[in-house]
DNA sequence: TAAACATATGAACACCTATTCAATTGTATG
DNA sequence: CATACAATTGAATAGGTGTTCATATGTTTA
């Protein structure tokens, strides 16, 4: 796995991409579709499905996090099926959960 | 490192949680305090000159911050120093810059 | 080609939230 | 005690954004 230094990327532009990322993972119905995709490629009608949310929804989510290159389609007749562009995505909520698993006491 | 795996937490609050720690570091002047807060602990005033934000503004971030355990605060004379509260914090902000620092070709 | 299905798009709206300003609380020092 | 400094709080507001609805685009099949 590629350690990145935290101190090389102070600069507003990276800081602005980094919180784009974030925010778009902010939202519970984006970050559920996000989980629903991360094992196997899933149709726009099946994550609808899944997650009670109405196609037109996911759909304009869909474009987002393909805009930011989280989220990947690909075409099979009728259909577009949608999986992870990498593993990174992946990474950050597992470390995410460790966050939110830790217990609550401090010192 | 706790490895956690990701289809158990698929509940609508864990989602929730997650979301709303996603959201908290979505925000560009949020994460520009954390991250100055990694290395050592700040002061809100240094904060407040470091990133050119009032005083006012970050106070309210960092509300925001501490009842999410992100930050942690302590005082020392008049003022409070912020640091973080575990270094998960620091993993996600590093596998996130992994993910955006990706190569934008797809295939 | 026409119809049916799957997805995408655009506008409109209601809600949320980041920021500012003014006032307050807490702490040290004269 | 009074003043100055540091941080916090609350209200108000402007801008952003998630969702819905209606419509359009693309694809397969009759």
């Amino acid at each position: 796995m590629k350690v990145v230094k935290l101190e090389s990327i102070e600069s507003e532009e990276h800081i602005a991409q980094l919180a784009d990322m974030f925010r778009l993972m902010g939202d519970p119905s984006r970050l559920s579709i996000i989980l629903a995709c991360l094992r196997e490629p899933v149709s726009v009608g099946d994550i609808a499905k899944g997650l009670d949310l109405s196609p037109s929804l996911v759909s304009h989510h869909l474009r987002l996090l393909r805009a930011a290159r989280v989220l990947k389609g690909e075409r099979r007749g009728k259909q577009m099926f949608y999986s992870a562009c990498d593993e990174h995505i992946e990474c950050v909520i597992s470390d995410m959960m460790a966050h939110v698993g830790e217990p609550e006491i401090e010192e």
